[in-house]
DNA sequence: CTAATATTGTGAAGATTTTCACAAGGCTGT
DNA sequence: ACAGCCTTGTGAAAATCTTCACAATATTAG
């Protein structure tokens, strides 16, 4: 692939969702799709939806549109799922135990292969098949899994501490569910899952609806 | 208020990234603050800030800056939460109770007020102070109670039969933690919160990485 | 084989967002 | 009161993102 421009975050967000549709109609057992009602299932324009895809090369056939199963196969390498990325969870707390349980990640591309607490009374736990350990054992375990990501789910007071053993362990990406910013040197790539942020941004909406009548 | 331009969702999110900074310093016991401190907590330049913040008004003191208590108030009227937001949580699972016993909503501006589920082996259990109630009484519960905002955090299959109880309550805004789109009236506004898709987007981020050397 | 129809891929136009750069203030020290 | 310094607020420029519109091309029907 390799694809040199840059590719914008709200165009990933899309290729994303794109994938989703297109398990959907796998499911549904629909052979090929328009970029037409590709649109009409997320919320985008046919336009912006050839855009995305004309980005990483021409995966459609003129006047007959997208192969469902061929354009998700694109995209999951496009989106590098096509190879396993192993992942830490830092914070066996109750949105720790949310993620882990909820198990979605095996099916897809993650396989999580340790978990970290920075709480004596939490380490040594059975979680899954692991064992949730001191955090202070981070950069050796990370380093002997071979840990890529990191799911940060610890409250905000506990992420500088925290950080240290994570910025020394050269990880290369970090999914972070502490409502602050993470300081971070250049080289780790962090995304942000903000559940605060959205929902002010639902109270901004409202209150401009109010405000404008 | 009543601003009639219309503001982007970046420029809110930034807002709310903003009111965050300004609790660490009033926590920090600083005075005022000027925009290039912020973006240095942020992940922004001044001019950005700045553009931001005159969307709304003049906020600041040229040659000083802003005062960081002032602007705290300012920034929460912005973002409505100068007033209380009365809030059903719907699906009683692991990211339900994270949410719940998070607690963070209260000592912001939402209240919930009422807590659904369809699997009734959950119904009737006690989460605070409040008991379970199945999802067929959501409509009258939601009136009674002056439910404005809905957070959905069920597994994907549920959404469409959970999703006409909503509906009909008339309902004014979903905080969406089921990673699919959700078709509504125009009427209702809707924020998803997504693991899956930001998960994907580090895998991208990580791929190119690899792909461009 | 030709015509009719469908739908992609993509330059160009249009819209939006971000950055630049600087005049206008406001504070501090003398 | 004045000089020197700092920082805002904001038009204008630059960059980025989205939409438009249509030529290119594949399929189907006759």
């Amino acid at each position: 692939m390799a694809i040199s421009r840059k590719i914008s975050e709200s165009a990933v967000r899309r290729l994303s969702l794109y994938l989703r549709i297109l398990e959907d109609l796998e499911r549904e057992g629909q052979k090929t799709v328009s970029s037409e009602e590709m649109s009409g299932r997320s919320a985008t324009t046919a336009a912006q939806v050839r855009k995305d895809l004309s980005l990483f090369g021409s995966f459609g056939k003129r006047g007959l549109g997208y192969d469902v199963a061929d354009l998700a196969v694109r995209l999951r390498k496009i989106l590098g799922l096509d190879r396993r990325w192993r992942v830490a969870l830092v914070g066996a707390g109750r949105i720790g135990s949310a993620l882990v349980e909820y198990g979605g990640f095996g099916e897809r591309s993650y396989d999580v292969v340790a978990i970290f607490d920075s709480d004596t009374s939490k380490v040594g736990a059975r979680w899954g098949g692991l064992r949730v350990r001191d955090i202070s054992e981070f950069v050796t375990v990370a380093n002997d899994e071979g840990v890529e990501i990191v799911i940060l789910a610890i409250p905000v007071e506990a992420v500088p501490s925290v950080m240290e053993h994570v910025e020394e362990a050269g990880v290369r990406g970090i999914l972070n569910f502490a409502p602050t910013k993470l300081k971070v040197s250049g080289e780790v790539a962090v995304k942000d899952v903000n559940m605060v942020m959205e929902l002010e941004a639902l109270s901004f909406a409202l209150s401009q609806e109010d405000g404008a009548g």
